[in-house]
DNA sequence: CGCGTTCTTGACTGCTTTCAAAGATGGTGG
DNA sequence: CCACCATCTTTGAAAGCAGTCAAGAACGCG
């Protein structure tokens, strides 16, 4: 079972995520597959966690898109960033947390209580450092890149973290958003993201169908926004 | 352009700051005194910490301001978050860290390397959930506020987070940045943030004079921008 | 097949940038 | 003490990127 080929099972994006930021030991994996085996589903557009609210129970996203958001008071939204399958949702490494951001289901989730475990502890604060590592990205983006050029580095970002997880390769991977999600993410209107949209594939730089995006010539669009990935990882995101 | 130095002694702000933080022990604040004897300066505009660089010594800032930033290619900047006194420059939770990010002394710094011990250690994950709340407030300024509220909603930010080392009251603070700094925190041109700030100026909200900053009327800017004070705090709710 | 959601398009507006240059400010040395 | 210089702030005119409003087309789902 822990030889051998492994058949796809329903948390083999977290294994492989997991696997990628630390020495993964048999201890752990038990762990996370004795966690999946109490997964649970949550519908799109749920919110899982809302701003102040005490945090539960922490877990891992196993399948699925989640985001973190905050929401004005007139309605405007921002989304500050996302949580992918591998990632984890309300682990904090102080007492007592609140939620800063609220939490919302992107897409249909698979989630299961994050494991324990000495190996995963060390997982889990890499990923965290990643996380923050997203977070001074997105920073800069939303800050000092234009509507253009937000979108090819936005997405660059999210071939490098589902790539983390297995779940894209250097030029293909899924994205389950409406525009108006990726426009609430990228600090623009849908109608403005629509046009850069059009741009990008009339240029040739990007070819969508499915919701799976194909970059075919990605290095680029590195080049284009100064791209840089991540120093975090144990090993290369990108095979 | 000088802040916190002239305080009655050189680790003031820090040690209000760790007491707001955490139950303050005789431990920890021997350990600060301690800490604080081998504080040295760094001069304002000196590079911290490069991209990319390994993590040395873990610092806490006794006085001045430093900032974090990203650095592009083609020479544009955008400062990602700042440094206060009583905060913690390279304190990674996790093993072998490198810089994210690049760290620079935005004036003249007075620094002491980060004291140890029990109570100090939640008071640094305090800090750091406290430095993430920041970067999420940040991300919302950028991707939906007008440069107008961006300024407002910032002014608010420094106020709350100077105020935790006693730096700022309710209404008044130091500000000791170009307004060239200003413009690459908030993603906006130098030429844009000094109309905004006339602006602000004209209606009576804002009064600076010698790089300090006094707000007439706090509640009405609050409500202007939807501001939102950080939730993480001492006193555990239930723990 | 029908309906709601999402995507696409066009015309117009406007916030922010760009470019350029003139003041103000502060530190330094004669 | 004042001249001088670099840096920072202020101002104006023009251009451009992105937003707004509105409506039609395409898509997905029951």
């Amino acid at each position: 079972m822990l030889t051998g080929l492994a058949l796809p099972s329903a948390h083999d994006a977290a294994l492989t995520r997991l696997s990628a930021l630390v020495e993964f030991d048999i201890d752990g994996r038990l762990a996370l597959e004795q966690a999946a085996k109490s997964r649970f589903t949550c519908p799109a557009l749920r919110e899982l966690l809302g701003e102040g609210q005490r945090v539960v129970q922490p877990s891992i996203l196993l399948g699925g898109w989640a985001g973190r958001m905050r929401l004005f008071a007139d309605g405007r939204r921002q989304i500050l960033g996302f949580i992918l399958p591998g990632e984890l949702i309300g682990f904090c490494p102080h007492r007592d947390p609140l939620a800063a951001t609220t939490i919302t289901a992107l897409t249909e989730l698979s989630l299961a209580p994050a494991p324990e475990g000495d190996a995963l502890a060390g997982a889990y604060a890499l990923s965290h450092a990643l996380e923050e590592f997203y977070l001074f990205r997105h920073i800069a983006r939303l800050g000092r890149l234009s509507a253009y050029e937000r979108l090819v580095d936005w997405l660059l970002e999210m071939r490098d973290r589902l790539a983390i997880s297995g779940l894209a390769t250097a030029d293909r991977f899924p994205v389950p958003m409406t525009q108006e999600a990726l426009a609430d993410t990228l600090g623009l209107t849908s109608v403005h993201v629509n046009r850069m949209l059009q741009l990008l594939r009339r240029e040739g730089l990007i070819v969508s169908r499915g919701g799976v995006v194909h970059l075919p010539d990605p290095a680029r669009l590195e080049e284009l926004v100064d791209y840089r990935p991540a120093l975090v990882t144990r090993t290369p995101g990108i095979a």
